[in-house]
DNA sequence: TGCTTACATCAAAAATATTTTATATGAGGT
DNA sequence: ACCTCATATAAAATATTTTTGATGTAAGCA
């Protein structure tokens, strides 16, 4: 039951833009390289960098380094959490509200 | 398996917002009309109707008018469908690459 | 009809996010 | 040490979202 409304946004603004889950699609397909991404994606070297930042703050990606790469892949751990916040999200309450506020 | 990256992240955009979030929230105990979810968050009353918007086009919500009051309320479809999405997007491939796109 | 209530829409301002360019850092290699 | 490559970070420019205030519309009631 996370009530920390900011922290919830921070995670589905991961996913509210076009070139990260584009980066997302590529994931799904394995671990893949920083530069792998950015030749296919039309955003500077920096403007990846910074999506994949917004990705890994939202806990839905990790990286790792390797000498001078870094590699990013789908953390299932973040990703199963993700999954568990949009059904508490949206799941209506056992006994919902029968009426609307303004009858008489 | 929408390709439509734009209206996946419309979907997102919806729940990015912390008064979006907020509103929600108060929708998972039932149907509320627009006034009392104004008076529950210090969002004006053109605001409030800003955000409905944009959480009905996202398809998470659905309103329905009686006299001059609008009540909204969860739907249940679109809630199962952002699962759904969630779930797809985040699913690894059975067979994820192995290597980065670096290795010598 | 005219008045009020509930909400929607518009436009401008304010706040945020993204892109771009330049520069910095850190790992190798020579 | 110096050079290069891969990536990160900073700052400025641009774009997008959100808020705010004014105005519009439609329903209900006197």
């Amino acid at each position: 039951m996370d009530s920390d409304y900011q922290s919830q946004a921070r995670v589905f603004k991961a996913l509210c833009d076009e070139t990260r889950l584009r980066v997302l699609e590529m994931l799904r397909g394995g671990e893949k390289c920083a530069c792998k991404l950015v030749e296919n994606l039309d955003c500077g070297q920096s403007g990846l960098s910074y999506h994949m930042k917004v990705l890994l703050e939202s806990g839905i990606v990790t990286s790792r380094q390797e000498g001078k790469w870094t590699y990013y892949r789908i953390c299932p751990e973040g990703a199963s959490a993700l999954v568990s916040l949009v059904q508490q999200l949206t799941a209506v309450a056992d006994d919902p509200d029968q009426f609307g506020c303004c009858e008489k």
